[in-house]
DNA sequence: GGAGGAGTGTACAATACAGAACAGTTTTTC
DNA sequence: GAAAAACTGTTCTGTATTGTACACTCCTCC
């Protein structure tokens, strides 16, 4: 019924990685049966969508917004493991069995989300090509998007890992201009997605803004100057 | 022709982390089918199958043995992101796109390794449900996994990090026994694979002698007295 | 059987980092 | 519009970690 062929080939050769502020696939096929399981659900900016430990048998997708997973330690540290926008899916542990989140989730725009059933998940990756194609590609770029988080902790100091997650940020916005605005994030928020505390985010910010790598009146959101900042990272 | 029902909720419940020495699923259906695109190659104790930045459009498959997954930064150092065995895949990456290897691949055990051409494996995850199963699974707990070593990361010291891959590696092998053996390896590999110094490793790996949590020789393999380490963890 | 290599045991100086504290500023909230 | 909360700027101290260096043992391969 609905047109698939534009789809079908989704899987091979996605560069999932560039400016994706919405869904890239044909939403159609997949919400139409996604959509049968019915719940769609709508959230205000820090709004939670689920706790860490909360039990869960849903797969969830993004229809429009962006959403934050983050882990909290024993200890109380938190940390931010993705920042996911518009067509990513979430929560797709259950489908190795996890029965609870191992983290959470937040709104950090507003978000609607679509809830789907860890059974009829599995029901869709069978019975459609664009639904499988879609949900492998994802898995394919968010394994390598947290494989290259990891080796960036192994290889690289606090500051580097800095300058990385904000030019990773900055692709939210336009894309193709030296110069990029970055979305409201408070220091310490960007010091639990590199992993440090933030006086250390602080103490970098301004030498960053001192070099003129970056610019800001002491107010976010910033300006980052894209090709000065990947200095830090090159050398 | 080939008996399926028995992989067919493969996806559901594979507790995909459990003692993993020869794939869990049926290997029939995917060997039948995938050997049609013939290459099975065979490595020795480390050989390498593809070296970081080599083109590569092949997804691969452990059909026996052992292999390790390695990054080389720019300055020099090597990063161990996975130890895979029997019945995993590795280098799906160009399944996204990534026209050459971001990594090196390297035999730890004699290893069978089935070649799968990029093309051949999108067919493959179309038409055969046994098949996207296993390799959804799979690409979930390996998202679980390099999850779980970005937390350790993020929250840990180098001396937990050590311990708790100490516990990983000793699930290669036998299970439920309160003392397992860990395959030989360096304590230079320990140290790519947590991320410090070799000589910080050598000095837990005495601490943890000292305090009777793992017992060798001064020669690998070692025994890890597992109750005992996981109080390194937590504390 | 001797040379070279790989792996281990150990020590030490330089440095990156966490943790905590406090003042100043802006934004929320009632 | 006052009080509270949230965020930034900055400083300090102790500690974990790196980087490096050297001695020692064991193996292996001409």
């Amino acid at each position: 019924m609905q047109p698939r062929k534009a789809t079908a080939l989704a899987l091979v050769g996605p560069s999932a990685r560039g400016a994706r502020t919405e869904p890239v696939f044909n939403v159609q096929a997949f919400l139409d049966a996604a959509l049968t399981s019915k719940t769609v659900m709508r959230y205000a900016r820090n709004d939670v969508v689920f706790s860490q430990g909360d039990p869960g048998d849903h797969v969830l997708y993004i229809q429009s917004g962006g959403v934050k997973l983050s882990v909290l330690s024993k200890t109380g540290k938190e940390a931010v493991v993705a920042m996911l926008a518009a067509g990513d899916f979430f929560g797709e542990g259950c489908l190795a069995g996890q029965k609870f989140r191992m983290g959470s989730a937040t709104a950090i725009t507003p978000s609607a989300i679509l809830f789907v059933e860890k059974a009829h998940m599995v029901k869709l990756l069978h019975k459609q090509h664009a639904m499988s194609d879609r949900f492998i590609s994802h898995m394919l770029s968010r394994n390598i998007r947290i494989e290259e988080d990891l080796i960036d902790q192994l290889f690289n100091s606090a500051e580097k890992r800095l300058a990385r997650t904000l030019l990773l940020l900055a692709r939210y916005g336009n894309q193709d201009k030296p110069v990029r605005a970055v979305p409201p994030i408070s220091q310490e928020t960007l010091a639990e997605m590199v992993g440090t505390t933030r006086s250390r985010v602080n103490f970098f910010m301004n030498k960053f803004k001192r070099l003129g790598f970056i610019e800001y009146d002491g107010d976010l959101p910033l300006k980052i100057n894209n090709s000065l900042l990947s200095v830090v990272l090159h050398d």
